[in-house]
DNA sequence: GCGCGCACTTGATTTCAATCAAAGTCCTCC
DNA sequence: GGAGGACTTTGATTGAAATCAAGTGCGCGC
């Protein structure tokens, strides 16, 4: 039960640390967590909600990488948010999904049932709190996005999606191996496509360019090394202060 | 003191209520946030906080608009958000301002000095989960306008900006005239650009082919009327299930 | 009234990414 | 092992918006 000061709570069967949950009321929370969660597994390819249905479940990710979506009249879809393992899903407060969520590979969730979990929230003051900066670091995020579907380049969105899952890999799974960072990427051409706004075929040839000038290296499709992450930062466009991963 | 279960509450002296307060348990806060409170005056064109300013209130806007944009290295901005009448600026538990806040016209704000409206979230449960709810609309808002950064064509983003901006003028001012709608653009042809993730001659050219094809009327550069609001909706790409403002 | 500056418009050209089209690779299931 | 299919790459061409470059119109101060 270390790390109480970032707000996580170790629960009991999952490996994650659910942070959706305040540190400082946790023993109390723990029990009735326990007393209405529950888990459900979700194959690849399969959606988790559509757009308007109704949800009678929050959740924490436990494994795998689900996909937030809105699509427009005719088909147009862009990608809103991406689910990783201890991210949470779902809106207190409101019964209908906001967006298309899909499984991209096997999906664990730890879910809550709404009405005990709303409860809590409402006897639990700092569940709200916790809560709210989650979806303000959620906020953040959504606007770095905006800041990308705007106004970067195809090669620069490449580089910066790289370089998020670069960092997220290696400060969950510590997998950095001297100076360069190795991971699988979670997504296909066409989901990585509709994240970063652009096609499937642009998205091939600006990864194929990366690799042609060593900023990455391939190892079949999915497998990818960045040797110096700095270069790659360097293609991101962004200010580099961020620093290395971890 | 009406409208109490929208969650709002009418301050003794704000032409507009706040809507980061919580109905239920108004009178104390009320008291409080008096004590607390005063007024700022931005003018047109000033910088109201950059990235990384520490911020020690925050405050909800009285009147005029400001926005919220970031940048990168090599001077390309993007706005990530609006701020108008009513609109709730600045972050419990955050410092330091996490994008350029910028007053486009003259801008009045109520502002509450940030410990006291701290140690008022602490005390007052409902406060952290009225900012939550308003928090998650952001958020839909800015997984809204991904969508449009990332899919739409110049016109459609055109379109939308205009859409908004009518609905959220005709709820507020009542403004409809027949079956027509009627407002002022508060932007620059560039700060819709850059919003828009466009230059402000797309900008600028789009805005002449809606007015060629008779989707909406100019009265001078920034008078804009919508004779009919359906058909300017037809050019968002969107779903038009929303229907007709007020 | 006149000139100045700012916001905006319009035109010509370029460029980056989309689109259209055809292979190539890898994996699974017979 | 080989056929089929999903995913990916690569090439040729098109197209939408950016860029570069003049202009216009309007308000304001002198």
């Amino acid at each position: 039960m270390q790390d109480m000061e970032l707000g996580h709570v170790e629960c009991a069967d999952c490996p994650i640390r659910h942070r959706a949950v305040c540190s400082r009321c946790e023993t109390d929370e723990l029990v009735l967590l326990e007393e209405i969660k529950y888990y459900r597994t979700f194959e690849a390819g399969q959606t988790i909600a559509w757009t308007g249905d109704k949800l009678d479940f929050v959740a924490t990710v436990v494994s795998g990488i689900a996909t937030l979506s809105q699509t427009l009249e005719d088909g147009r879809t862009q990608m809103v948010g991406l689910l990783l393992p201890s991210d949470f899903m779902g809106r207190p407060g409101r019964e209908m999904a906001t967006y298309d969520v899909t499984a991209t590979t096997e999906v664990v969730m730890c879910c809550f049932r709404r009405r005990p979990f709303e409860e809590l929230m409402r006897t639990t003051p700092h569940i709200a709190q916790r809560l709210l900066e989650m979806t303000l670091d959620e906020l953040d995020a959504a606007r770095e996005w905006m800041l990308l579907l705007g106004r970067k380049t195809a090669r620069e969105k490449i580089a910066s999606l790289l370089a998020i899952i670069a960092r997220r890999d290696a400060s969950l799974n510590l997998s950095k191996v001297g100076g360069s960072l190795e991971f699988d990427l979670p997504l296909t051409r066409e989901a990585m496509a509709d994240y970063l706004g652009l096609t499937l075929e642009t998205v091939s040839r600006q990864v194929s360019a990366l690799k042609r000038e060593g900023v990455i290296e391939l190892a079949g499709k999915r497998h990818i090394s960045v040797p110096d992450f700095d270069r790659l930062m360097l293609e991101t466009g962004d200010d580099c202060d961020g620093g290395m991963p971890v």
